[in-house]
RNA sequence: GGAGGGGUUCCCGAGUGGCCAAAGGGGGCAGAUUGUAAAUCUGCUGGUUCUACCUUCGGAGGUUCGAAUCCUCCCCCCUCCA
C-alpha cells in the first residue's frame, strides 16, 4: 500500500475536513505530489493521560491521515511537560519521574490505541534528544528566535500588556516543539488551534536547519458538554474515553441542538454529506432532533467499548431510564443493619453514596428530589425501619437498592 | 534596594469589631416544564447528633465578653521607581 493510491484531491478532501486552518496548502500538495508517505507529528502532554472526546478530535485526524498511509510519530513531551504549556494559569510543573512518565504513557496508549492503529504508530518521547541537547545547545536554541517574536503569541501579548508575569522559562516551550519539528524531521504537525503560535515555531526553526518547512494543520477545539467552554477535566464538562457506555450515551444526549452538529463534524465518521441530510431533516421538521442525536451517540458508543451491542445497550437502558422513567437494573446495592431506632434517612443516603454530606441530603429531601420505590420521601427526620427494602434515589439519575436490616 | 496595592467560602468579588456560614454575580445541584435539548421560572449551594452545635475568610500567635474585620511576626502575589 502506497499513498501514491489516493488522488492528491481525495486527500485534500479528508484532511480538510473539520480542520481548522493549514498552514501551507501548497505546501502540503507539493508534499503529497512526492507521493511518499508523510511524517505526521503531533504532541501531547505528558501529564493528563485520561483522554476525553476533546482530544480524539486531534485523534481522529491522525486516524484518518493513517489511513492515507502516513506516517503517525505520537510525541509524547515529558521533557516539555517540566515547563507545561503556557497559560499563564499554571506556573512551572515540578517534573515527572521517569516511572510516571512511563506509566502515563502506557494508559496513553492504551487509550489512543482504540482509535490509532498501533502498528502504524511511532511513539517517542522529546527527552530522547532533549535530554542530551546541554545548556549550551540550549542557549543556541533561545538564540534562534526574539522576544518580540514571542510576544506576537496571543497568550503571551496579552498577559504582557495586561502586565501580568511572564516567566522566561516559558519561552523556551514554544521553541522546543519546533525543535521536536526539526529533530523529527517533520512534514506536518497537527495541533489545536491554541497550538499555532508553537506549530509555526517548528516552521521556523526547520528553515533555520536547512529542512522544508512542515505543514502546520490546526483543529478546533471542541466545546465541552456545556456547549460554551473547552471541553475539559477540570471545567467538569468533559466525555471521557473510559466513561461507562451508559454515562457516554446519556452525556451525549444532554447536548444542546446545536452542539449536536458540531460534534457531528468532529467526531462522527460519518461523510459530511450524510450529516447534511440529517440536518435538512431535522430542519423540515421531518425527523426529531433527538433521534439524529441517538445515532451520535450510538456511533460514539461503539467506537469506544466495543461495537454496536454496547451502543445498544446504552441506548436501550437511556431509554428506560430517562424515556420510561424505569429505574435502570445495573444499580448500586447496600445493606446497612439499623438499631432498634432506625436508620436516620440523611446518613443513609449519604452513606450509599447518593449525596455527598449528611446536610446535602437534607437539602435534597428539602427540595423533593428524594424517592424511595417512586414514592417522594418528605421527612427529612425519616428513619428507615430495619426490613425496609427498596431502590432510593436522588435526582433523574443517582440509584441504589438498599436493604436496611 | 525603595514606595504602594493585595491574598475571603468551587470561581469572581463585597465585607474594616457583634445583626457574618459571610452581600452580589458566575458555575453547580434540585424542582417545574421537556426530547435528561435549549430557553424559562423557583429553590438550594461548609459540616454534624440539623430550629442547636462545630469548622471556615493566606499561616502562626495576641488584644477583646466577642475578630474575616484590631495588633505582632511570617509566607505568597501584583504594580511603580531604581
Amino acid at each position: 500500500m502506497k499513498s501514491s493510491e489516493f488522488s492528491i484531491n481525495d486527500q485534500l478532501e479528508i484532511i480538510r475536513r473539520g480542520a481548522d486552518e493549514i498552514l501551507l496548502e501548497a505546501d502540503l500538495v507539493a508534499k503529497l505530489k512526492e507521493g511518499r508517505p508523510l511524517r505526521i507529528k503531533a504532541g501531547f502532554d505528558p501529564t493528563a493521560p485520561d483522554l476525553h472526546l476533546g482530544h480524539t478530535v486531534l485523534l481522529n485526524k491522525l486516524r484518518q491521515l493513517q489511513d492515507l498511509n502516513h506516517e503517525i510519530i505520537f510525541l509524547i513531551g515529558d521533557f516539555t511537560g517540566m515547563i507545561g504549556d503556557p497559560t499563564g494559569k499554571s506556573t512551572t510543573r515540578p517534573p515527572l519521574t521517569e516511572e510516571e512518565v512511563k506509566e502515563n504513557a502506557k494508559s496513553y496508549q492504551q487509550q489512543v490505541f482504540k482509535i490509532l492503529d498501533p502498528d502504524k504508530t511511532r511513539v517517542v518521547f522529546n527527552s530522547q534528544w532533549m535530554a542530551g541537547l546541554g545548556a549550551a545547545g540550549m542557549i543556541k536554541l533561545a538564540a534562534s528566535s526574539t522576544v518580540a517574536r514571542m510576544l506576537e503569541r496571543d497568550d503571551f501579548s496579552k498577559r504582557y500588556k495586561a502586565g501580568q508575569a511572564i516567566a522566561i522559562h516559558e519561552f523556551l516551550y514554544p521553541l522546543i516543539q519546533g525543535y521536536d519539528s526539526v529533530e523529527l524531521r517533520a512534514d506536518l504537525e497537527l495541533g489545536g488551534t491554541d497550538q499555532k503560535f508553537n506549530l509555526l515555531m517548528g516552521r521556523q526553526l526547520q528553515e533555520q536547519h536547512g529542512q522544508k518547512p512542515q505543514v502546520v494543520l490546526t483543529m478546533p477545539i471542541l466545546e465541552g458538554l456545556d456547549g460554551v467552554q473547552k471541553m475539559s477535566k477540570s471545567l467538569n464538562n468533559y466525555i471521557g474515553v473510559d466513561d461507562a457506555p451508559k454515562d457516554m450515551f446519556g452525556k451525549i444526549m444532554s447536548i444542546s441542538d446545536d452542539l449536536m452538529w458540531r460534534y457531528f463534524e468532529l467526531l462522527s465518521f460519518e461523510p459530511i454529506s450524510l450529516i447534511e441530510i440529517y440536518k435538512n431533516e431535522v430542519e423540515k421538521g421531518n425527523e426529531n432532533p433527538r433521534d439524529i442525536k441517538y445515532k451520535l451517540a450510538e456511533e460514539i458508543v461503539a467506537r469506544f467499548h466495543g461495537g454496536h451491542l454496547a451502543a445498544e445497550k446504552a441506548k436501550r437502558s437511556f431509554i428506560e431510564q430517562f424515556a420510561k422513567n424505569r429505574i435502570p437494573d445495573d444499580i448500586p446495592e447496600f445493606s446497612f443493619a439499623a438499631g432498634n431506632e432506625g436508620y436516620a434517612i440523611a446518613n443513609l443516603l449519604k452513606d450509599a453514596g447518593l449525596t455527598g454530606s449528611t446536610s446535602d441530603a437534607m437539602r435534597m429531601i428539602q427540595q423533593g428530589a428524594v424517592k424511595l420505590d417512586g414514592e417522594k420521601i418528605e421527612d427529612k427526620n425519616l428513619k428507615v425501619q430495619a426490613g425496609t427494602e427498596g431502590v432510593f434515589q436522588v435526582g433523574k439519575r443517582k440509584f441504589a437498592r438498599i436493604t436496611v436490616s
